[in-house]
DNA sequence: GCATCGTTTGGATCGACAATCCAACCGTGG
DNA sequence: CCACGGTTGGATTGTCGATCCAAACGATGC
């Protein structure tokens, strides 16, 4: 017995794709990526489905979008630093915050490759490659090091926030946690993992980022001298 | 009108937790991840969900036993080599060969983190970094920087294998698109990424992801030297 | 042989989801 | 005043994971 004919009342402000997006990004934000669902963004929103999918193809395409939002905001956020290795640092860091802040950017970055997104950031890094005199053949393969590393910590981080939202637990107990669940391994089978228990208590996430990337600039630096003198 | 009591032949054969996981790594490997539902599970298994939910909790529960399956099968197979350097090469590629044999693992993998499965890369890598004699500090940086590595060419290439199925399309064949899409972009605006177009088209994977493992070690060997000067 | 009981199995069913579809709505131009 | 195309709201469809329960089985005791 619907009672048809019987409408709710039209929007009064007119919808579009950005407005979608924002409001997707916010439910993500606030919620996590299972809580971003259509019926929740016509909630959000006070609309209908009909009226979402006619700004938005699908919802690959809406995380796509929301992911464009964040990441065009940290690429458009950084400054310009002269010293090649500064500025790739800059980078490195600046989309571990952004991640860190929306770990459901970082799940979608692992999870969809070649959007222009990406390619804006291999950009970036290969510019800094290049003033950092890489040479050619040896800078594709940096910035695939890179980029492939940030993302490998990205997808993690994205996890673990996951974790720790599922179970509602805090960080410094779940680490707790784990380092003793490490520690009661038995040392002959894992001596490595049963000795990083120890260090895992007082552990930065950005700060093990950080030395990764030098890291790797080392990696760069000592190829690239060997080019140079062979 | 539903003949109850008229059931379908029972199961000869006993069903088990790994018999269902095989048949999932099965469908995984034969029809990509979307193609794993516990309904074309009950009809490979020609059983019901309960018989299945019996001997498993959940899809995650299946899926995470699925990529321990395979991945366990990899270590396994790693032969011992005595240089640390060449068995770091080696566990790589072998985490590389399996997860391009199975894209499926690598999306679980980034997905899902401190899973055992991890935990045994995490103890096969710094046992090696150990006998490359770097200092502990060091130790869970150089491990982090090649797990996360490793991770993130995985998310990658499981998004790589999506995109070709999705598409039906030939790997080479796509990789032509992408480097035209490229080689069009102003050149202005992404310098770097034009240039590396040229170069897209004879590119090797594998070949790739070996040399950034080398641009790592170097890197690692890097550091190394430089804790032991200071 | 037979009753009993816990374990295993098959499938009906539920609630949630993405996506489609269509009718109602509105502004604009004629 | 009306017609029409771009927009909106929500009913509906098909598929999914998960739950639930009764039927079937095997072991055990008698």
């Amino acid at each position: 017995m619907v009672t048809k004919g019987q409408r709710a009342a039209r929007r009064t402000s007119a919808l579009s794709r950005e407005l979608i997006v924002r409001a997707a990004t916010e439910i993500l934000d606030a919620e996590g990526e299972t809580a971003l669902t259509f019926r929740a963004l016509t909630r959000h929103l006070s609309t209908g489905y009909g009226a979402i999918y006619h700004h938005v193809t699908d919802k690959s395409d809406l995380l796509a979008s929301a992911t464009d939002y964040v990441i065009a905001g940290v690429v458009a956020d950084l400054v310009t630093v002269a010293e090649p290795r500064e500025a790739l640092r800059a980078i490195a860091l600046g989309l571990f915050d952004a991640i860190d802040a929306h770990p459901w950017v970082g799940a979608q970055l692992a999870r969809e490759p070649w959007r222009p997104t990406l390619l804006d950031i291999y950009e970036s890094i290969g510019q800094q490659l290049h003033a950092l005199n890489v040479p050619e053949r040896a800078l594709s393969d940096s910035a695939g090091v890179l980029v492939n590393y940030i993302l490998g910590v990205a997808g993690q981080n994205a996890a673990n926030a996951r974790v720790l939202a599922r179970n509602n637990v805090d960080r410094s107990a779940f680490l707790a946690g784990v380092a003793a669940q490490w520690a009661q391994l038995d040392p002959a089978r894992h001596p490595s993992v049963h000795r990083a228990a120890t260090q895992l208590r007082d552990h930065d996430d950005r700060a093990q980022f950080l030395a990764g990337v030098n890291l790797i600039l080392a990696g760069i630096e000592a190829v690239r001298r060997d080019r140079k003198d062979g």
